[in-house]
DNA sequence: TCGTAAACGGTAACCGGTTTCACTAAGGGC
DNA sequence: GCCCTTAGTGAAACCGGTTACCGTTTACGA
């Protein structure tokens, strides 16, 4: 069965096709008897005008591209759901592109995020948001900023909690490392004198800052970090699992643990307490993310929340201006929340 | 900077824009020195063929629509890795279409749903999927019914772990029975005879069916569920929590508590916990879906799991089948499976 | 009664690709 | 030498909308 399109429409009305495209977005005045017939019709035949012809000409497709790592990690459906809440009211639909779920590949995660960012580019989408990925590495490579950069010539791209130093693209963020010295502060007020900070790869940027932030604010008591301490490499359960294996065989054990994230964290808590450990009474443990689960796990996690809904309903905000051409600051900075849960204690004597 | 078509290629190369897109699809052989003259074009100029014109004729989109309830259940994303992977390779990106998540007005999502499905068919997509929401209700309004039939003559549309009788859209499911059997299974087996089924909506065909598999697998050994001990509405931790409280409250108590699914059985865990209850010695939990966090919870938890990642694989298989014109079983059934973790105990005597 | 602006609506160009059809030239079999 | 393929290419139609441009009516004030 063809699909019935504006000329069907036109025919049968004694219109042409022009006047039903008037109707059906009311762009000039039409008789009020000939846009009833041609409602009707409408109606009749459930006419549903094809997006592509429109866009085609229109050159705006109400489409946007998030491209973000781990849709599995859930952390991104937090953003995802704050994106979605601010654009969807608006007529726009997203395509949700993960470049390295179920799959944890890193050179595959780059061609992949090359692939998405041209995918995107020939579907005409309106913006694209990067999460996470190439963007979130310290140094990111030449090749990569030239090609983000041309596309970004040709569609709006919008950094989430990234950077591409030389890029100049819009982008929101939170506050990476006031987040991590907020954590080690509560935990010096603590008492604590002896963090580990264990997670994340340090060719990462939001690993470095929070890692400095961490560093930072023991310094300015006079402490210091062991380096022994400091494990990486991983964002995952199982790689936080590990690390509290390796504190917990070293002669000298820290009080707390700064964990790059609440997965790694989760891990942390579920080694010490197989280990034998009571958390928070022998083991302080930080995480950071502050994904719904932190606050239903035994014992809740304290975390600094990077406002991920938030983070996502900014982005699409600044869409929304960057499409209707206003004028929006490059950067716009979030600030982070320590939000205190079971999982840290005062330091035992 | 207007993007460059293939008209300008053609120009530059002095050909016809016949040749342009024949070297770009090799759909028919192209002399040597044309093909790499029109090849270094389009590096040259990094030109990118517009998919909505190439789709506008071909009818095909390469995009496909989910619709799902909440990306913010950690169900779901699993369901979308499994799927996202199948499919990513094969050059399909898809929409992501969330129609609670951040507002939980049912009546706002089921407009969303028809929202959606108009918006997909009139961009064309390649099909959509349905996950949740009124395809999961028992007894779906006539409207829907008619609405999705209407839109399923245009567009191949797939049901995960939903059913519209009368529609007869393909679909692929999880024998939901079947895993609550299993589950009773285990808890009597471990001596539990006083069993609560706490959770979800009594409106929704998942609930119906594994209540109704925890009642007969009780029946065939000649045990009965408590009316009272049966709570209903929600799926959330938050319900869960109040579920338990309401549990404990009672003047008998269950061993054992069978919940709807895994956020709901985390929510009575938490709840159990707080009262002073320690899982699995005075209650055992099992939950449903087998969400990454059910391993990481302390204890673990006895769950169900639905094989959410294998429900998206199945799908994307389908889809591509059925893009591809193959002929496709109506309906496929996946088999769960039960995880044995620490929050069931055998009853204390 | 006339002039002018607003209302109304049609024609055709346009968006940027793909594909059918027709044509030329070269190669191969007889 | 003739016919048939096949390689290689261009012109133009097509997909299904929107819109610039223009002509005809109608309403209304002078």
């Amino acid at each position: 069965m063809k699909p019935v399109t504006v000329y069907d429409i036109a025919k049968e009305a004694n219109v042409s096709v022009a006047t039903v495209s008037r109707v059906l977005n009311n762009t000039a005045p039409v008789k009020k008897e000939t846009r009833e017939r041609i409602m009707e019709l409408i109606n009749k035949y459930q006419f549903q005008p094809n997006a592509l012809a429109r866009s085609l000409i229109k050159k705006e497709t109400g489409m946007i591209g998030i491209i973000l790592p781990d849709i599995t990690n859930p952390f991104f459906p937090q953003v995802l759901s704050g994106f979605d809440r601010e654009v969807r009211n608006k007529g726009y639909t997203y395509f949700l592109c993960d470049t390295m779920s179920a799959d944890y590949d890193v050179a595959d995660q780059y061609v992949r995020e090359s692939q998405y960012l041209n995918a995107l580019c020939e579907k005409q989408v309106d913006g694209i948001v990067m999460i996470g990925g190439r963007v979130d590495l310290a140094k990111p490579s030449r090749e990569l900023v030239t090609e983000v950069l041309d596309i970004g010539k040709r569609v709006p791209i919008l950094l989430i909690n990234g950077d591409l130093p030389g890029a100049s693209l819009h982008r929101v963020a939170t506050d990476e490392r006031l987040g991590a010295e907020l954590a080690a502060r509560h935990l010096l007020e603590l008492g604590h004198r002896d963090i580990a900070i264990v997670g994340g790869y340090r060719n990462m940027r939001n690993t470095i800052q929070r890692t400095s932030g961490v560093v930072r604010t023991m310094e300015r008591s006079g402490l210091k970090v062991r380096k022994e301490w400091v494990l990486g490499e991983g964002f995952s359960v199982d790689s936080g699992e590990a690390f509290i294996g390796q504190l917990l065989s070293m002669p000298e054990r820290p009080t707390a643990v700064f964990c790059m994230n609440d997965l790694v964290a989760i891990g942390v808590l579920k080694g010490a307490v197989k280990a034998g450990l009571r958390v928070p009474r022998d083991l302080s443990i930080v995480g950071c993310d502050d994904i719904p689960f932190a606050a239903n796990s035994i014992p809740g996690l304290t975390t600094i929340s990077l406002k991920a809904s938030e983070l996502g309903r900014t982005a699409a905000e600044i869409f929304h201006k960057l499409i209707a051409g206003e004028k929006v600051r490059k950067t716009t900075v979030l600030q982070p929340e320590l939000i205190v849960r079971e999982s840290t204690a005062p330091i035992r004597a």
